[in-house]
DNA sequence: CATGAATGAGAATTCATTCAT
DNA sequence: CATGAATGAATTCTCATTCAT
């Protein structure tokens, strides 16, 4: 009995603190980090402000959450392509699936990855540029493996290259998924014109 | 006699006027527009809370003044490529190479512009975007130019090529240029990458 | 148990509130609106600034609190006063007593009223209007029902009689109530010399 | 020829002065001493910043002399009728005329008057408090007259009286002038309004 | 654990006044 | 004398965080 009732607590408390996380995603996805209030997170996250701040320890470790999450989310899935995958082409190419369909679906987190990636001085702006790194080196090593298949011109820095795919990839997400409104492309869409692009 | 004395004030308030706007992005490059301050604005060009005011109606019109400019800039040289090239090949060389080297040169300005870009609701997100818009139709007039010259395959879109360009460029360029210290790459070899990754 | 403390709760911020509006209007009517500043307003109530933007949106939203309260109080009255009377000359004796002894006891009210009057421009500026017309509508429909009982001269108009009243009624209240001192007349004199005035 | 020159400068810069009272008049009578900035009526003027610090000493100072102008005038005409009038009825009958008249003509001036007369420490606040207090004296000392004469109730208090006749024709001026478009009633029918009232 | 009132350290903006040219 | 740029103190308002109930 108590363990039930321990259970539908710590579900309850999981619940909440995931819909404060969704909430701190939209609104700051939207307005960006310093913009955001917790006030509006809160409200639309429709608790107390008590609550977020026992959840939360801060603001900062709301924007943490979410960047560390989806960071690692994606590195998990791009180690398993890695592990799975035959060759570097068909590695690199579901890599750019998934990570185009992914960027289109979650807008926000894509703006805020963007906005946040290129400041210094936040609680968080190290250890998520250290996450970026690992992605950046996934997709380069794969890039390296490419280029000894033969399949990839050698004069490429794969380093140089991977980061300037991650950017044309979050670049055109950002601007075909729309800012507000309507996309501007469907999704099939807009993942068939990223692999007919890196079809070099 | 009173022409001398009106050109002399008039230069000198031209000259506040520009140290503000150049403080002002040094600051909002750094932090952000919403962190910045004008208490740090105004502390960095050397001047009073008060003249910021005379010369601009808000923090947001300074912010505004700045976007316009670099933005303008860039159109006018872009315009001016497109003018007096031969042919779309060397057209897009260099309006890369320009591109390539303003940015790096200017990294402040590229992430202001890149977090600003995907954001709604402020004063000038509506004016920048139409600007950008205009940057994106003439690299989409050269790429489409280079298909009518045989140089590009035809399956490309020129304007989702263009927005990748960009993008690919805007982020290798802060990543490169580097966030707060020394630039991870000198930017001769950045244009050179940059150049390399381009002839497809 | 619950309702207990939402019941307690919501007393002490009521009484906030009620001491924010109270020392509003303390401050206000000595300083005027312009002049008065959040600071000493939220110091003469002894709390902090933060629960003054809690409880209300602006430092307008105050004045316009208490205007509209204090200007509602009144109407109520002389609605009650004209619903009960049993001809016109008690009734406007009742109304101009009640109106003289409320205001000399609320001097800081009469200030900020008079001064706020004849302003345009104001948040409150058209609701506090059409309040105060319907005050001198009541009055004016008290004078007419006076001409038809035969006690009051034809040759009066009923709206521009009562807009006279009124004037005088604050002038008098405001002059002998003191403005910051002394009153220079004791209230149940000053009562006497307006009912006095009245008899025409 | 110096001569000239001189009385030339010295009539220009009455004039500027002028010009200055009489926007600062405008503004200060349309928004308020407090709310009104130098700024506006030095361009409401056309004139510089500077010329209004040398013609007068602070904002305050222009309020000043304003005030003490409009009060003087006023002042000057009351002794001036006393003087030459052979009975009470006609002195009171005079005066009212004139100041209906002078403040239905002037509501800008009437509206600083009334908001400015009950707020305490300003600079003219003492200054301008004497001069009403003479203008009660006069009219009070008519109002005496007339009940020596027999024509006024030995009732009334002059002072009280001569105040309550002051704050009822300003009242009544204000609210048929209008506040900002036009007036509610034209100055004839006012005026007549007002003759009409005192008439006991 | 929950609520929402309260705090207080800033942040943007205004404006009377001064002063170099 | 005239101009208008510059100053800085004061003011309104915001918001992350705390805490009594």
């Amino acid at each position: 009995m108590a363990t039930m009732v321990a259970k539908t607590k710590l579900k309850k408390a999981e619940r909440t603190r995931q819909q404060l996380l969704d909430a701190a995603l939209r609104i700051i996805g939207r307005k960006g980090y310093t913009s955001a209030t917790v006030d509006e997170i809160v409200k639309e996250a429709g608790v107390s402000k008590g609550v977020a701040y026992y959840h939360f320890k801060s603001k900062a470790d709301m924007a943490s959450g979410i960047l560390s999450k989806g960071l690692n989310d994606v590195a998990v899935q791009f180690q398993s392509i890695a592990r799975e995958s035959n060759n570097a082409a068909s590695a690199l190419t579901s890599m750019l699936q998934l990570f185009a369909s992914q960027l289109y679906d979650n807008r926000e987190f894509a703006r805020f990855l963007m906005t946040e990636l290129w400041r210094d001085g936040r609680a968080w702006s190290q250890a998520m540029r250290t996450r970026v790194e690992e992605l950046i080196d996934i997709i380069a090593a794969q890039i390296a493996r490419g280029q000894e298949e033969g399949i990839l011109r050698e004069s490429l820095d794969p380093r140089f290259t991977a980061v300037s795919i991650i950017g044309l990839v979050v670049t055109d997400a950002m601007y075909y998924a729309g800012i507000e409104g309507e996309p501007l492309m469907d999704k099939a869409a807009f993942t068939d014109h990223i692999q007919n692009f890196a079809r070099h």
